[in-house]
DNA sequence: TTGAAAGCGCTAACAT
DNA sequence: ATGTTAGCGCTTTCAA
């Protein structure tokens, strides 16, 4: 009852192991007669033959599989980007294998090293920081690599990420248009490219605006969490800074944002309007309502996938990233603010 | 600048490369003198040498990894239990390979095609239904499995899952604690131990309290998730089913009873009170409050993960199966209920 | 169109 | 304690 080989198959069709090699390939069936590749199949089939991709992978130094790195799965940020990766990639044959780092670069060295070592043909890497010696490792090895959600320092590394700059931008118009004149801002890690951009682009708004940047305004999150984020409003509040709104880096911590409020017994958004980002699943179920930037998670992922393909297929080609565009998600009510009211103590 | 391969180590070290291959392996290091293991490492060291699984796992038909197959990925009971297995399997050296089934079948059997063709050496799966060829097929395969937080419908393949009957019967006991004496069920899916189970347990609770079981007051839900929830409250709600409370067969479906809920303008909990099942992260942020029965679901995963090392240490082990124990977590007001209010129609 | 032969990199039975 | 040898199952170059 041993799973049968090719030799199993060659000999069952009368052929040489080359040749049902060959007519079982569908991009070297050609080279073999008609008749031949037909009793090849027939023998395949009755004896249920599968090739044995570690073989073959040995033998070719390929896999038909990619590798698909999380920083965090428990953020749920991340399985939509999954599915929008699996989606494309399966249909054609090719496997995804998901590996989650805890945002440990060691498990994430680990990982990629397991995953390279069996000849995975590329990533798709949602773990990009700023500084990041795996990711210039990676590429200058040339493996093919497509960075999702957030980047890296370097231009030259193609990704797929949602446009935060217009996404930030909305969000505060929003809040302008309330009547909020001063905002503060609840950065995410300044390791981050989504940290980074999301900060740059809330001063940015200010200016437009015509609005004071305040430093005592922003505050850093080390991580994207709600514990760092009910830390980062803690400090926030604490600080004795004025404010009316807070934009949080991503929705976990505005959730963390909403803790600390709530430790405080002040009420949003009677006393702190808060606004998100990322709209993640289930977001919109909690109380207070929670107005939030919309990014095409399952898109980004899809599109990563794409690229990531068109990089297998044409090794040459010139590196593309691809900026998805955002779109406000409005909760709760939207009653407008008197500019002038002063945060309860 | 190829990959060092064996016979380079070997040839650095003046040994045979069967000798390298001893030196190298901590099981057969022994075999080898204690000077001849020092040179050796010191050579693989100094080149950078990596063990070529793929070449390992041609001869010996091992992998050091196993497959962790999950039915979706976007259903946040699943993240943390993916956690509890990664944390047993990597300090180990074992690779846990994650694999998303979107409850597909036909995915599902691709995708553990695909990883026992990769020999892994045994599977964690979370995607068991009651009627499950595929798993009958491996257990008669006699590849080491482990199910997690749902079982097969035969006793005989080791799991690890929740202890429903006793989550079932706290929530109720909370219920009727609170004044309820009509409670309806929002029953899972039927072709899953988890909805037969927890359904069982919900006639049984009645019986315990001496309530009466109502076949008008139980629904049942085609598949976990919000939207198959709010059909089947739906259908609960405008059936004239008489009730004060429901018992969600898990947190989605609560969610979505939630939503047909507020679809009909009835408010929960002055016209319905609704406990939840998992307790899944995020959802103590809902509004309204849920009450929900916690699943330890990081410890399942580890448990699981424990549970196939010992299979595969110990094949011929008689199997184990484990439950673990639940618990309630309360939310929102606790006020008692007048168990002859009529639901508002 | 097919066959022969070599080899991907490693391990393990056997021999020394 | 170490070397020899064979082979895991496949693909691919070369020859016929």
């Amino acid at each position: 009852m041993r799973r049968p080989t090719l030799r199993d198959v060659a000999e069952g069709a009368g052929v040489h192991a080359a040749t049902a090699s060959r007519a079982l390939n569908p991009a070297t069936r050609h080279l073999v007669s008609r008749e031949t590749v037909q009793r090849v199949d027939r023998v395949a089939a009755a004896l249920g033959y599968r090739v044995n991709p570690v073989a073959r992978s040995l033998k070719t130094a390929r896999s038909a599989s990619i590798g698909l790195i999380v920083p965090d799965l428990m953020n749920p940020l991340f399985p939509p980007i999954v599915r929008g990766v699996e989606d494309v990639l399966l249909p054609i044959g090719y496997n995804a294998w998901i590996a989650n780092t805890d945002n440990d670069p060691a498990r994430e060295a680990a990982t990629v090293e397991a995953m390279r070592a069996r000849n995975v043909e590329g990533f798709v890497l949602a773990t990009a920081r700023l500084e990041h010696p795996l990711i210039d490792q990676l590429d200058a090895a040339d493996v093919p690599l497509v960075l999702v959600n957030r980047r890296t320092g370097r231009a030259d590394v193609p990704s797929v990420t949602p446009d935060d700059v217009s996404g930030v931008a909305l969000a505060m118009r929003h809040l302008v248009e309330l009547g909020h004149r001063r905002i503060a801002h609840l950065a995410g890690p300044q390791d981050l490219s989504t940290g980074v951009t999301r900060l740059r682009a809330f001063r940015q708004a200010l200016e437009d605006h015509g609005l004071e940047v305040a430093p005592e305004r922003i505050v850093t999150c080390k991580e994207w969490s709600q514990v760092a984020g009910a830390e980062g409003a803690g400090r926030l509040l604490d600080s004795g800074a004025e404010f009316t709104a807070v934009l949080a880096g991503n929705d976990l911590l505005a959730l963390g944002c909403y803790d600390a409020l709530a430790q405080r017994n002040l009420r949003c958004p009677e006393d702190v309007s808060v606004v998100g980002f990322n709209d993640i699943p289930f977001i919109d179920r909690v109380s207070p309502p929670l107005t939030s930037v919309r990014i095409p998670q399952y898109d980004i992922g899809a599109e990563a996938a794409r690229l990531l393909l068109e990089e297998l297929r044409d090794p040459g080609r010139h590196p593309r990233s691809i900026i998805l565009p955002l779109k406000l998600c409005v909760r709760g009510s939207t009653a407008t603010v008197d500019p002038h009211r002063e945060r309860r103590r």
